[in-house]
DNA sequence: GTAGGGTTAG
């Protein structure tokens, strides 16, 4: 038997297969001596040796045609060995052969066949064959219901699969690990945590809590359902760790824009000596990105290039979205055209990076360019990452032009809300206000606030009382918690003097008792994080940073600074109101870059919020007087300063100082925060008590 | 036999 097998291989091997079963039949009647007639079961057998042995040489095909040779005589290790072979290649057609055999020859398969084919079906992606499947079985087990389970998960039908966990439980079937892991990533939106956590107790009752696996998915499902403590209670209680509960958690902190944390805990599994792969370093680098930590992400570039890792696709597109957020276009380019193989997230993380810098001849060739290519089809974060930067950009007639291609259908996408929203801020921006208000009055889909608010900020720039009116009441109704909203309408009704309007909008503000996000800038230093709030004592070395900001000062005003103490909403005298204005958390930062990273080395600032008007013309003579490159990336987008000249173009400083000095840009507002919220012109204020 | 963590946009 044993040459049979080293024989036949041979000649598998040497392309002489199509002589099959005859061939080995021959091989073995000369091979043995003793018999030279073969009886129908030794005919039987050899033929499901054979079958064995085509299967174990990934002869499918042909191990099909000896099934069907076998008739009857197909048993269950015949069954098991072919579906198994079916499952390695992935094969549907070999699946539904053997099936249709059973039903043919009424072969009554035991539980594990049936789940078996039931997982061929499910690695085929074959959900409905593999339900049919399911629903025939006389008999299932606990693998039968939790593969199951795991395609509906996988397909995005979560709460199918939750309802077969149910369906399970009550059957009597008991629950495993796989189940409880697989039942955990069910878990999310908007029964997520609840779902979650009577599953969490199930798991107690069963001691399976602590279980590698269940816990990463515990761990997980409370980090996605924003209970980051409770997460990190499951995962300090883990017996044991390993790369993916390490990475699960990181990844939790991460996702919740908790980016510190997530390093932090970074650098001590390192410490620990915890293997990283290229799920933990795409994990990591997200936070990176969130904080624009540039020294951190070339030192975890460097890191993955060491480590020797392959070129995953994922990391690539977590490295072109760190450099980019970090300001390091020519970084992210060298990687993104490094690739040799692209999803659309490569191409839309660097079309986003050059978006959000305002470079649109870039965004156009980069579209151009894939569109070329025609490899990769363009999605609606590609789409919207074009219209974006055609807003910013000031390129109406472009920016139609493509909302036009994308709305002709030719690429499969149905525009999104944002969509929508981008061609309204674009038409706002514009001052084609009436336009923009008749384009979401036709529009298909219901505006939401962001789409009314960047029509009401436009109102706001472009003096329109009426619009501005009809959207602002509009917005305060469906989104009263916005402080933006109140601060843009009553600034628009101020502004046209209407001071009985602004004292109701600000009684309904504090009606309503509105949050406003605190805002904070921060710079890297050797790998550290310095954070600033406005007026920040906290800072150890807060002395130097105010006394070079006064020796600063005097050097600034003579290149013509002069700092806005209009926007200061405090009753005190201009001394108090300037140190109010120059202790703005992004000057902090700023002057803080300035003393302690090397003469001419570029500046990265990062605020949480838009960076103030005053704050920008600062930085913008920072960057002359002290000869530095400054990067200031705000919550929509990077201002990239040389020489005093900024790569925004000051389009919202443009409108504010074009239109009325005195008045608020709406962006200013937008942010709601600091210390410089309310900012109408004290000297246009007629009225004091409306000063908010 | 079945199971856990990940990348762009808003």
């Amino acid at each position: 038997m044993r040459l049979k097998i080293k024989l036949f291989s041979h000649v598998l091997r040497h392309g002489l297969y199509p002589l099959s079963f005859h061939f080995t039949r021959q091989l073995a009647s000369s091979s043995s001596s003793s018999s030279s007639s073969s009886s129908s079961s030794s005919f039987s057998q050899e033929l499901a040796t054979n079958l064995q042995i085509l299967c174990s040489t990934g002869h499918l095909d042909y191990a099909l045609t000896d099934m069907a040779r076998l008739g009857l005589q197909m048993k269950f290790h015949e069954y098991d060995t072919l579906i198994n072979e079916c499952v390695k290649q992935k094969s549907l057609r070999g699946g539904q052969r053997v099936q249709a055999h059973m039903i043919k020859t009424q072969y009554t398969p035991s539980v594990y066949l049936g789940t078996r084919l039931l997982i061929l079906y499910n690695k085929c992606d074959c959900l409905w064959d593999a339900q049919q499947v399911f629903d025939e079985m006389p008999d299932r087990n606990v693998v039968s219901w939790t593969d199951l389970m795991s395609a509906y998960s996988k397909k995005g039908y979560a709460s199918e699969a939750l309802n077969l966990l149910v369906k399970m439980l009550r059957s009597g079937t008991e629950p495993n690990e796989h189940t409880f892991s697989t039942a955990l990533t069910c878990c999310t939106g908007v029964y997520g945590l609840e779902h979650g956590m009577q599953i969490h107790n199930l798991t107690i009752k069963t001691s399976f809590q602590s279980h590698l696996y269940v816990g990463s998915s515990l761990l997980d499902m409370y980090a996605k359902a924003g209970e980051i403590h409770e997460a990190r209670l499951v995962f300090e209680d883990l017996p044991q760790r390993d790369v993916v509960s390490c990475t699960a958690i990181i990844s939790g902190y991460a996702q919740l824009g908790l980016d510190e944390d997530a390093l932090k805990l970074f650098h001590r599994f390192q410490k620990e000596g915890m293997a990283s792969n290229y799920v933990t370093y795409a994990s990591v680098l997200t936070a990176v990105s969130g904080l624009a930590a540039y020294e951190t992400g070339k030192q975890i570039h460097s890191h993955i290039l060491r480590s020797k890792l392959p070129f995953y696709i994922i990391l690539q597109n977590s490295l072109i979205d760190m450099y980019t957020k970090c300001g390091q276009l020519n970084y992210a380019r060298k990687v993104f055209d490094k690739m040799s193989e692209r999803t659309v997230i490569s191409w839309n993380a660097m079309l986003v990076g050059y978006s959000k810098h305002g470079m649109g001849t870039e965004v156009s060739n980069l579209f151009e360019l894939m569109r070329k290519e025609n490899k990769v089809k363009p999605d609606k974060v590609t789409f919207l990452a074009i219209l974006s930067c055609c807003s910013h950009g000031h390129m109406e007639n472009k920016g139609l032009q493509v909302f036009d291609e994308m709305m002709s259908g030719k690429d499969g996408i149905v525009p999104d809300i944002e969509h929508y929203g981008c061609i309204v801020d674009l038409l706002g921006r514009a001052g084609k206000l009436e336009k923009a208000f008749e384009f979401i009055k036709k529009m298909p889909l219901k505006p939401n606030p962001a789409i009314l608010g960047s029509l009401l900020g436009a109102c706001l720039v472009h003096s329109n009382l009426d619009i501005g009116e009809t959207i602002g009441y509009q917005l305060l109704e469906i989104e009263p918690e916005n402080p933006g909203n109140y601060v843009i309408l009553s600034n628009l009704f101020a502004s046209k003097g209407k001071w009985d309007n602004v004292r109701m909008i600000r009684n309904l503000m504090e009606i309503k008792a509105v949050a406003k996000v605190p805002g904070k800038s921060w710079i890297e230093i050797d790998q550290t994080l310095h954070t600033f709030h406005s007026g920040d004592q906290s800072h150890p070395k807060m002395e130097l940073v105010y006394g070079k900001m006064k020796e600063l000062l005097v050097k600034l005003k003579e290149y013509g600074y002069c700092p806005d103490l209009s926007r200061v909403l405090y009753d005190v005298d201009d001394e108090q109101k300037e140190k109010i204005v120059l202790g703005h958390s992004e000057k902090l930062a700023l002057v803080f870059g300035l003393i302690f990273s090397p003469k001419g080395k570029a500046i990265r600032i990062m605020k949480n919020l838009r960076v103030c008007v005053d704050c920008h013309s600062f930085a913008k003579v920072v960057s002359r007087v002290c000869e530095r490159e400054v990067f200031m990336r705000d919550k929509n987008r990077f201002h990239h300063i040389v020489n005093g000249v900024c790569s925004c173009g000051d389009y919202w400083v443009f409108h504010l100082t074009s239109t009325d000095a005195e008045r608020p840009c709406n962006h200013d507002l937008l942010v709601g925060i600091d210390m410089y919220i309310f900012s109408i012109g004290r000297s246009q204020m007629k009225d004091p008590a409306t000063t908010i």
